[in-house]
DNA sequence: CTGGTGACCGGATCATTGATCCAGTGCTCG
DNA sequence: CGAGCACTGGATCAATGATCCGGTCACCAG
């Protein structure tokens, strides 16, 4: 058996396993970990898997991270460095927080395994670097309170609202359960004619156009919401 | 140890285990799958500890589901029964569909396990006869495609995404990291100004007027939206 | 050089859990 | 009365998260 790791001098001393194989940091384990969730989604990570992948004993994870959740968190609020964040503050706000949600969007959508988890707490620097963009933008558009929070919370709430819906119906769905279940639609049209007509499934979507309709409808509200004056 | 289960004929033939415990349907483990995880979350669910609650073993309820992910589909789709279906179509379809919403809101956060299942497909008679609705009210609103598909997208994006933050921030996450989130962001004001001025955890929210306003927004992109003529 | 100190690693192991095997058990219908 | 069927559950398996505890190795004081 002996497994992959060569016990071997040679192969060690300035190779190593794999590559170079940095000596095993928090760091590699969470690159690790975003790399297997995204070749194979968010139930086939296992501490053991994750672990085979590094090199290392499954043992070895837990010096670095403390429970499984942790790498999770880590690798969710890892994703989000991918957002980029609008540097040049002179365009106007909406064109700010349309290049920002968008790519929010575009990031959750290339992980179609962090849908899964943005229902817990995301509170990492990554995470919190966006929210407070998008918190200084809109102030910087005249937004207040309570329209302020609103508008934050109401951008924030619709993207993952899109993004997991689509990652659901795109990524996690065979294809088989999503033509089955537009079967199932066209069958019982008597139920519900509305939606076996001109519903999901039914219709052939298209994401992005309605992704951004909503958008501006939401970008209308809260600018009509700003002080009469500005 | 004969556990809790009384080995005795007169408690068995009328009255049985529990009160009157009918002989176990399928129905009756969705019923009290949803009564477990009202109790204790989604993540205490067990298919042994549910058994335990039925007073039977483990093994029978694979006789009545296929698998433990039936059971939360199946007890996801039930709570949507709750969800009020207005009436009376002859109101505007503003206060129907703020209606639907509101029900549709009220009942993801009475039971907050929901939000973390909303990552999986709702094809069950209950979600399809509310989104049925949804689209129907659309419809006869006079919205057309690419707005309608927009629409009934971005109002379940909208109610899904903000349940699932609010449910994640009010219900499963205890108080002391909330509170230990609030004081990290003020300590780290320098970083996040915004967010330690503005922000969730720090300003008190209302969840219910952020909800409704930005519930406006997007109605009022929608009615906007349709041909000038209507 | 030596002994120890502490960061880091991992085999063995435990408890939990989803799921299955198979031997029942009792009721109904012929 | 006996055959078949709906239904039940104890024993059991494999996978997994997590921990115990004994190793390994670099480095540093004496």
């Amino acid at each position: 058996m002996e497994k992959g790791k060569a016990e071997n001098v040679w192969l060690r001393s300035s190779g190593g396993v794999g590559r170079d194989a940095p000596p095993l940091s928090r760091d590699r384990i969470v690159e690790e970990a975003v790399a297997l969730l995204d070749e194979e989604g968010a139930g086939r990570l296992t501490m053991r898997r994750l672990a085979e992948r590094l090199g290392t004993g499954s043992t070895t994870l837990y010096w670095h991270v403390k429970t499984k959740d942790d790498v999770l968190d880590l690798a969710l609020d890892a994703i989000f460095a991918e957002v980029e964040i609008p540097r040049d503050r002179e365009r106007d706000w909406r064109a700010d927080i349309t290049a920002l949600i968008g790519g929010w969007r575009a990031t959750l959508l290339e992980h179609p395994w962090s849908a899964a988890l943005l229902g817990r707490p995301m509170l990492g620097p990554n995470v919190l670097a966006r929210s407070e963009f998008l918190y200084a933008t809109l102030l910087g558009a005249g937004v207040v309170e309570p329209h302020l929070t609103a508008a934050a919370y109401g951008l924030s709430n619709y993207v993952i609202g899109s993004a997991l819906m689509q990652a659901t119906w795109l990524n996690s769905v065979e294809p088989a359960v999503r033509q089955a279940a537009g079967e199932h639609l066209r069958a019982n049209r008597e139920r519900y004619p509305a939606l076996a007509a001109h519903g999901p499934l039914v219709v052939d979507d298209d994401w992005d156009t309605g992704f951004t309709l909503g958008l501006t409808w939401l970008l209308d509200g809260i600018q009509a919401s700003r002080a009469p004056s500005t």
